[in-house]
DNA sequence: GTCTATTTTGTAACCGTTTTCAAGTTGTGT
DNA sequence: ACACAACTTGAAAACGGTTACAAAATAGAC
């Protein structure tokens, strides 16, 4: 046995689509097309390639295609966090839809951090994403230029800027919190409080808030600092502003919550003080979690389609790298959804 | 202007690792290693090269990286939904440990369909993934041959099996059932129900059945079959469940839950049916959710530490990936959460 | 100052695909 | 039978990095 010989041979077949290509005896251009466009293929050369794909196991090496047809069918999604119902929600949506027209997705969280959020975008880009699709349009500056420079499509999802010059799919958040504000002022109340998420870089959190202040201030309705709370996520920060609230000599007959969680902590805290929902506390609260309408009492919401929010951000990332012409600010329509934890305010507000 | 010499112009600087080298006047070489091996190169070199990067913002094409150096520092996980809080919690613990070691995540959902698994898995192969992250030991065979065959290391997360081959990491679910159902036989129960999660393709509902049962035999329990009910995870259905249950003219007088969703569904249920909870009848639920010690009552319930856990999977992937000697079965310790869900049963048990 | 060992740098061949371009094949109308 | 269009196929050059290897520069020992 020769050496030259022994060369020869190893490098005539490796691995890859070459060894496909060896096996049916074809070019790799056309094992190539056979992959990507069937069509282009003669069906006697397709079937031969096909019988030479799962003879050999072949899987084709995604980076090397991505390399050479510079596009990756990967989109990459940033969110402030996994850890939030709605959140994960809408990314296992997005990522539902995404894979049903042959997409991937690459999710990052930044933890409500705009630095953390501008380095993952970096990282997504240089992954080599087709686009990506970001939460609401609270951004670091050098994320908008960096968008640009390297030509990456994106949408603001969850929220409804239709004066913005960026895509965005999403409620408006200003619009349904002023709703859901209406409605207890339409039962009656005067004295509402707000227990809003913290409004930092979140921009869900500040519309939602601008809503409810703008429907008491469209009412003449006046709004004491100390009843404006602003509490983390979690279920025991909101009852401590419950407690807060409902310990206030002077405190309101009603209170509007920034998201179902501080909601039901509100709940949890008045039924713990001994007030009486909706008798002499109403609770409203946003998103409409599932468990919220199993609560007792059940929890009047906001009902937002978040699934479809995020569904649609995909599609429109999707349909623009298809090159067709699609919507760039597009609504996603909230409700009000009454259940038992309003009525109107007792008699004597005591 | 010539043609010849515009031709000759735009071949020589196109853009780039090769931009960035020829603005620094050196080779591309020396920029790869400055970027991935710094001390590997003079001070002098690299204050030119990193400046050189920062004037082109210069972002490495992690694709072309990957194909040259068959590493992507990059984990696939494969879950069966991210629409549960468990997985949630871990999907956010892993992907925030990978982060801060260099890695990337590449998630993807199953829906407890062994064939999805496998086709995300090969996807994700594909991709060049390093490692794969699954949940449990319930997969396709055809998976373990793609494994094997691809050379990938993976790791089984969410279970403790020291007994089998692969590495995994988790809980001991049937132990954990085993304690939460030796918690209410100690209480005095004799009569009692289980309400767990489909089994089917899910190793961890079926492991938690088999410690509820074990506890039982062991004790001389009989568990008639009308008292074993399984449900989606839904609180909707959990609560069916529980109705039947406790409509039953011979009905148990505790009943011990796959998981919390669960066991808040079978609270629910009881109190809207009149029962007390813990007097008339005690629930126990799995997992130990944020919002489980909310509850009034508070769910008596087995905690998991799931970020822990998803982490370990993570550092197990990472270390081996870097060479290092890991450990291949490691378990992660559950605990009794013993809170006002669970009592004695009624002396008159009617 | 010379010689050797060590470190720094550059050259160029790969990594596994896609895709342009040209060549070969088949079909159609006259 | 011929010219021409339409379709298949293959050869080879990218795509943007890494890295083996060689060459050059530097340091250390005498």
């Amino acid at each position: 046995m020769r050496l030259t010989n022994a060369t020869s041979v190893k490098k005539s077949v490796k691995q890859g689509i070459r060894a496909v290509a060896a096996r049916a005896g074809v070019s790799t251009a056309s094992v190539s097309r056979a992959l990507n466009n069937p069509d282009a293929v003669s069906p006697s050369l397709r079937a031969r390639i096909e019988q030479a794909i799962d003879a050999l196991g072949y899987i084709p090496h995604a980076p090397a295609r991505i390399l050479s047809s510079r596009r990756s069918r990967t989109l990459g999604a940033i969110v402030p966090t996994i850890d939030n119902t709605m959140f994960a929600r809408g990314i296992a949506s997005l990522q539902h839809y995404l894979s049903s027209v042959g997409y991937m997705l690459f999710l990052t969280t930044s933890g409500y951090d705009l630095d953390v959020e501008l380095q993952q975008a970096r990282n997504l880009i240089s992954r080599g994403v087709d686009g990506l699709v970001l939460r609401g349009d609270c951004h670091h500056d050098g994320l908008r230029k960096l968008l640009a420079d390297n030509a990456v499509p994106f949408i603001n999802v969850g929220i409804y800027q239709p004066d913005r010059p960026y895509p965005c799919v999403g409620t408006d958040n200003e619009a349904a919190a002023h709703r859901a504000a209406a409605h207890v002022i339409e039962l009656g109340h005067r004295r509402i409080g707000i227990v809003s998420a913290l409004q930092r870089n979140n921009d869900r959190a500040s519309a939602r808030v601008a809503g409810f202040r703008r429907a008491l201030a469209e009412n003449g309705l006046e709004l004491p600092p100390q009843w404006h709370v602003e509490v983390p996520y979690t279920l025991d920060d909101a009852r401590e502003a419950a407690r807060y609230l409902l310990n206030l000599k002077d405190r309101p007959t009603a209170v509007v919550c920034g998201n179902d969680v501080i909601a039901y902590g509100v709940l949890l805290e008045a039924e713990r003080d001994g007030f009486s929902v909706p008798r002499d506390l109403s609770v409203v609260g946003f998103d409409d979690l599932d468990w919220s309408r199993h609560l007792r009492p059940s929890l009047t919401t906001i009902h937002v389609p978040t699934g479809e929010t995020w569904q649609r951000a995909g599609e429109y990332l999707v349909r623009s790298l298809a090159g067709e012409q699609t919507i760039m600010h597009r609504e996603v329509d909230f409700s009000l959804v009454v259940r038992e934890s309003t009525a109107p305010p007792p008699k004597s507000p005591k």
